[in-house]
DNA sequence: ACCTGAACACCGTTCAAGT
DNA sequence: ACCTGAACACCGTTCAAGT
């Protein structure tokens, strides 16, 4: 617990918006959201937790940072190059990655609205670019992108909740099945019965994504 | 802050899981799971908080009976009745019904594993028995019904983090898009401004389901 | 300018004590 | 059996003070 006291010397690290914020997403990255306290950065910074507030006006500050943080990495595709299903594959997998890289901080950028607008206005950008392209109305563009970020949401979100670097939530599910009355979800036992060893392994959120390319084609899109 | 001292008197109602529940609730709906706290509960009920640590182990086991509480009420369509199409609707639709009832709380059911688990058996036997009956193999109905729950959460989340009652984030957007440069973000602008009166009244969730729908009949669904 | 330290108004929960 | 109250180990943040 020895911490600096007063004024860095001339050789120590000054504190940083920067420095700050690449703690801060350790931290989260490490414990999630809920376990993510000032006093734990300031700690963590070796450094009394008021300091933090000269670079930062509080914890909410600090939580939207990270989110730009991340979010100014996305890599999304660049417009009217390739076909624009693959567009939007891009941009769905630009995305998810995001989620992927940071689970715990993507649970908060997801619920909190403010928090999303930040990364929405990019990723509808240029979903609604591929959308036009596919040659569908304007509404139909709002209709289908909306469709496409919800369901990159959802998936991110039961991506993020459950054990790291499992795809699917049907294993949880699926235990819980056995304790139950064996009369009980008859639907359910016959088709997860049903699957083989193969069928598991294929990537679920490539699958959702073929369901909605295939439904926008149906409802106007030019392939 | 007049509290009852010792044990309560004949005619005074005595603390119940129920009467507990009922009021964390309203605390919740009103306040979200942000505000939520022990303390406060103890005192809307006029009782020392750890009055409610004889009847639930704790915070967790408070919110865990919410959510139990709320999927109870839960009105999923029977098997075999009427058209397949019409009851998967009626699954998303009772689900939305129940984020829209609670807004506060499904953003803690949501983006929570463990209590999303409690509603996603229900939901996920509606929906497997509803694409079965559209003659989907196995593999495709558990996609099927993946992609329209995590449409359903996606949407759902983006309702409940809006305005109540406000069914679409857009408002929001295109007002940051007003103070942003106008070169940037052209295919947002040329979209939204292609839009309507009319366009902007439609339900945005059915019209998701629309895409969803005729996406699975292009995989192989029958209609 | 940049950081500290005490203080305030909160948390969830344990544990011993009251009736 | 059911509830209380003090206590512990935490929070975010304000404000005055140090260097």
């Amino acid at each position: 617990m020895a911490r600096r006291l007063g004024r860095p010397k001339a050789g120590q690290e000054l504190l940083t918006r920067q420095r700050i914020l690449t703690a801060a997403l350790r931290l989260v990255d490490e414990g999630g959201v809920e376990a993510f306290s000032m006093r734990r950065l300031a700690a963590d910074l070796g450094v009394d937790p008021m300091a933090i507030y000269h670079h930062l006006p509080g914890k909410r500050a600090v939580l939207a940072g990270l989110v730009g943080l991340v979010c100014a990495e996305l890599r999304l595709p660049a417009p009217g190059v390739g076909a624009w299903p693959e567009r939007v594959r891009a941009v769905a997998r630009a995305y998810r990655g995001l989620v992927l890289a940071h689970p715990n901080l993507a649970r908060h950028l997801i619920a909190d609205a403010e928090a999303a607008t930040v990364a929405a206005l990019e990723v509808n950008e240029a979903l609604f670019e591929a959308l036009a392209a596919a040659g569908l109305p304007a509404p139909a563009i709002v209709r289908a992108a909306d469709l496409v970020v919800d369901y990159i949401h959802g998936f991110a979100l039961a991506e993020a909740a459950g054990p790291v670097g499992q795809t699917s939530v049907w294993p949880e599910l699926v235990a819980r099945l056995d304790e139950l009355p064996h009369e009980r979800f008859p639907a359910l036992r016959r088709v997860l019965g049903g699957l083989r060893e193969d069928d598991r392994r294929a990537d679920p959120f490539e699958a959702g994504l073929d369901i909605i390319l295939a439904g926008i084609v149906a409802v106007g899109g030019t392939p």
